[in-house]
DNA sequence: GCCCGTCTGTACGTTGGCGTACAGACCAAG
DNA sequence: CTTGGTCTGTACGCCAACGTACAGACGGGC
């Protein structure tokens, strides 16, 4: 299983999937935005103003914790979209959503989004699946984090984001590493060390390199494979 | 907060939050089924044959992982159904379902509830808040997973059983219990073991009693205050 | 009333990851 | 070239939960 390099319509799946008339007509209603490191895409509890569909970079749906803690719950990256819960319910986000790895996207008005969605087009079936999609993500990482090691969950995130960079760059601190598995820093000193003296990735302040893709496939959990063939086989 | 009791048209809260009209409509094309413990309602990636409404007992969405290990990702009761593929994508299931605490349900053959969705009723907003709401339930549980207690985690998951029986009796042995929440039975005795000599519950070979409820929710972590009342708020 | 299978209690050594702390390395700005 | 802030490396004691093992208690079926 190799990066996916794209020749798409566009590089985000979700609006690749569209038939060029629905492309177009939604084109013209997507705003192009920079993803900023750390950047908060939906506020606790708010209404969700706009949804986006990444380009590049990564975004993580955290929930957070008695105490402030933050852990992850999904990440999102080109393949889907922020924002499903104005597709699904009420439109309010139960759960915080932060850049992570910076990039870009396009975003919409949530109002148009509705109507595009209500009209009955084909960006509702392929919404459709997605949800579904990342409630098998979700599902997965759930079990993923009662009974996986740490060092597997480590892998298994960078190839995550591997695949939604463009480039082997993941610009990210071992510190936001660590909140994002949930674990201390100092475990994935560790585990991200192990994986540099075997040369599969390499790494200096807050930037790393996936030297062995094939390797970090070894290195990481089953639960890759099946959240990515999941996502294939629903949006792909 | 207390346990839920009922005075509704239906047992199952999404059932009986239908307009009359389209409940009437439903109810007929409904097929009233036993929930026997240890039963599978859904074959991995088998298509959906029926979705089901549960009235009372416990489903579990469970993933299996490798080594044959499974784990649960999240519970389904009454307030909510059993095949939210079939809705969302492609109306395979991705993951298994289990009975783990028997009851009954109503179910509804997969064609005519796509019919029902289609035809935009009702039916549709309820089941699309339902989806979001346990798109949230599986997130809180995936961060519950990674930061709470085996004594918390068990606790939350007493409740959420309580809530779905009609009485104080949930029907469960220990083995099952440590295979829902991930852990060793020897734990769940400990911890079970903690409870009942605080009062809190009691239990004999396969059946355990809430005896005090507000104890029991103190015992729990947050996450159960959360799952519950997102619930409220969209299926109400 | 007894038996046997299932369910529960408990014990013991092991371990992955925690919390904390501090030192060293890097790099951008001045 | 230095400085200061950030990022990374490593150490140490600690503890929740693990894997395994076995004994005792219950209770349905004969």
């Amino acid at each position: 299983m190799s990066k996916p390099r794209l020749k798409r319509r566009d590089a985000n799946r979700i609006l690749a999937s569209l038939p060029s008339a629905d492309y177009r007509r939604i084109a013209a209603k997507l705003e192009p935005v920079p993803f900023r490191s750390g950047q908060a895409l939906h506020e606790l509890d708010g209404p969700i103003s706009h949804v986006y569909f990444p380009r590049f970079g990564v975004a993580s749906i955290v929930a957070r914790m008695d105490e402030g803690r933050t852990v992850e719950v999904a990440t999102i990256g080109n393949e889907g979209m922020v924002g499903i819960t104005a597709y699904l319910g009420n439109g309010l986000s139960p759960m915080e959503v932060f850049v992570q790895v910076p990039g870009e996207a396009v975003r919409m008005d949530t109002r148009a989004f509705r109507q595009e969605i209500r009209a009955g087009r084909a960006l509702r079936d392929v919404v459709g699946r997605y949800a579904q999609a990342l409630l098998t993500q979700v599902g997965q990482s759930a079990a993923c984090n009662r009974v996986h090691s740490m060092d597997e969950r480590c892998a298994r995130w960078l190839l995550m984001s591997h695949d939604r960079v463009s480039g082997d760059e993941v610009a990210l601190t071992q510190e936001f590493l660590a909140e994002m598995l949930g674990v201390r820093r100092a475990g994935v000193t560790r585990a991200a060390g192990l994986l540099k003296r075997r040369k599969v990735i390499d790494y200096r302040r807050g930037r790393i390199w996936v030297l062995d893709r094939k390797g970090l496939e070894k290195a990481a959990c089953e639960c890759y494979a099946f959240i990515r063939s999941e996502h294939d086989r629903l949006v792909g």
